[in-house]
DNA sequence: CTTACCTCCTGCCCGC
DNA sequence: TGCGGGCAGGAGGTAA
């Protein structure tokens, strides 16, 4: 599940490839991918290039001569890029070709990632998806002053909260367990009941684990072939996520595995009371 | 305003 | 062997 750190470095990978290339066309095989206009797509998309690409939270903007394409990968999306005359593989939802015979494809096993296109100006309209996130875990916004009263009117788990995008955007499943183990905080804890110097540790841990984590090229869980970007080895690093039954690495307790807020959840009991 | 639950979708794992 | 059932999971939607 491609969260902050994979997303960046499909990013990184991405520029690499398809910067400046120029659109000749576009296909579409699963049509809930696109969630705006679909018409809209098949005739804006061609003749623009990829200026940049750029990342809000979870998702890749891909920065074209007069439009934004908004990328979620959600849980299995990937980008491929492909000879042209490569045949259509099972997955394979959206395919851009360039000019010069290579193609950008997105392959999503579950279909669950999004796409939007809008104009410039309204990348933060209210048919957005980045219109309702909040603060970005590098940016200088992300403070104690402002982290305080969102946790303090929340009674919802610490790591649910963590897991809000509209409090912090890019933290999912994988390094909401993680940043709750360095804090050693039970994901249950209720976020209203955190102390001044918990809160101060969330910025601290999830810039750390954020930062760590892309120095290594993200998390891969699920090993496949080659997904564009992510040959991650952050799993190597993982404290409590996916190691159930295995022993804490600061006391040696049995991880164990819980729900929390519907969701899979990794702890030491010993450590995170 | 919450929070719980459903939906989207497929692959995988389990039991029979 | 193969089939059915259950599960996982980001985020948006809806019901309560």
């Amino acid at each position: 599940m491609p969260e902050l750190p994979e997303v960046q470095t499909v990013i990184d990978t991405l520029k690499l490839q398809v910067l400046n290339k120029a659109i000749t066309q576009i296909e579409v095989f699963y049509e809930n991918i696109v969630k705006t206009d679909l018409a809209d797509f098949y005739d804006l998309l061609p003749g623009q290039h990829i200026i940049d690409i750029h990342r809000r939270g979870k998702h890749i903007i891909f920065e074209l001569d007069e439009y934004y394409l908004i990328s979620h990968l959600r849980m299995e999306g990937k980008y491929f890029i492909k000879d042209k005359d490569e045949e259509l593989s099972k997955h394979e939802h959206v395919i851009f070709y360039f000019e010069d015979r290579s193609t950008l494809r997105y392959n999503d096993t579950r279909k669950f990632g999004t796409m939007h296109l809008l104009t410039k100006d309204n990348l933060y309209s209210k048919e957005s998806p980045l219109s309702k996130l909040g603060v970005e875990p590098f940016s200088n916004d992300f403070t104690f002053e402002y982290l305080k009263p969102l946790i303090m009117k929340k009674t919802a788990p610490i790591k649910t909260v963590l897991l809000d995008q509209s409090v912090i955007s890019g933290i999912g499943n994988i390094y909401a367990d993680e940043i709750c183990f360095r804090l050693r905080l039970h994901p249950s804890t209720k976020a209203n009941t955190l102390s001044d110097e918990s809160i101060n540790d969330i910025i601290r841990h999830t810039n750390d684990v954020l930062d760590k984590a892309i120095k290594l090229g993200g998390t891969t869980i699920r090993s496949y072939t080659s997904q564009l970007g992510v040959t991650g080895r952050f799993q190597n690093e993982l404290d409590v996520h996916q190691q159930v039954n295995k022993p804490c690495k600061v006391c040696n307790t049995t991880i164990i595995k819980i729900k929390v807020g519907q969701r899979g959840t990794y702890l030491c009991p010993n450590c995170q009371k």
